[in-house]
DNA sequence: CTGCATCCGTCGGGATACTG
DNA sequence: CAGTATCCCGACGGATGCAG
């Protein structure tokens, strides 16, 4: 599992000042895929530990591939804990891990920024798009 | 508008009702895309105010293609301000808006956690894939 | 200088079918 | 139940060229 893609080099003068952009951006483009989020905050809002049909429940829409792969992720970053129990018919349990929560806080942020002003974000496309 | 705030129910289809999911989806695609998060920053440590070839230097590895792609998505939003000097070369300057920089807020909090916790993360990923 | 237009390769992700 | 395997399409985004 070799995946450079390490193509563009940032200048640290700009950007960089502030923090690790890289790591910013590939945060956001992990948290920032259409499910990782939602079932971030659905194994919290579960208790911290559900299973995968419970998942599927969870989150309408997410098609079992994208939340076996999705959850994969999440279990590769760190941020999940998979257990499966060797049953017929066969149970797997995903566990949010302490990273996972921690991840929850700063998340939360965002959240309610956008409850907050997401009102306004529509206002502005709609004037602009009114233009 | 309906907002139950964040209640705390173990109903799954509840789970995506709390905190208009919705929203928060379109705002992480948003701000998860390759290249807007890197520009909000890049204005901000500018000063709030740039032009475009200040922004592209600012952010190397963008194309002009996806500097005004984005640009323009942040000015439909009401995160950055355009602003056209008719002059000759032409010139022209973003400006970050109050929206734009109470979205830098909460989004500090990701970078703070992306700070704090990748390399526990890049950990994970290798012990993962070492297995 | 500041874009927009076009071409084009890559990839995320949905639908469906199949397996242990 | 909990996935994996394929097919497929549209969106993302880089490179290049043209325009005001």
């Amino acid at each position: 599992m070799k995946k450079p893609g390490r193509t563009i080099s940032l200048d640290p003068a700009a950007v960089c000042k502030s923090s690790d952009p890289m790591a910013v951006r590939e945060l956001l483009t992990k948290i920032g895929d259409k499910w990782s989020i939602f079932l971030i905050l659905s194994l919290d809002l579960l208790g911290g530990r559900a299973r995968f049909s419970e998942l599927e429940r969870a989150v309408p829409g997410i098609s079992q591939r994208m939340l076996s792969m999705t959850l994969k992720n999440l279990e590769r970053d760190g941020l999940v804990i998979r257990e499966l129990f060797p049953e017929v018919p066969p149970r797997v349990e995903y566990e949010i891990t302490d990273l996972g929560k921690s991840l929850l806080q700063p998340t939360q942020g965002l959240v309610d920024w956008a409850k907050a002003n997401w009102e306004r974000v529509r206002k502005a496309q709609a004037k602009y798009d009114s233009e």
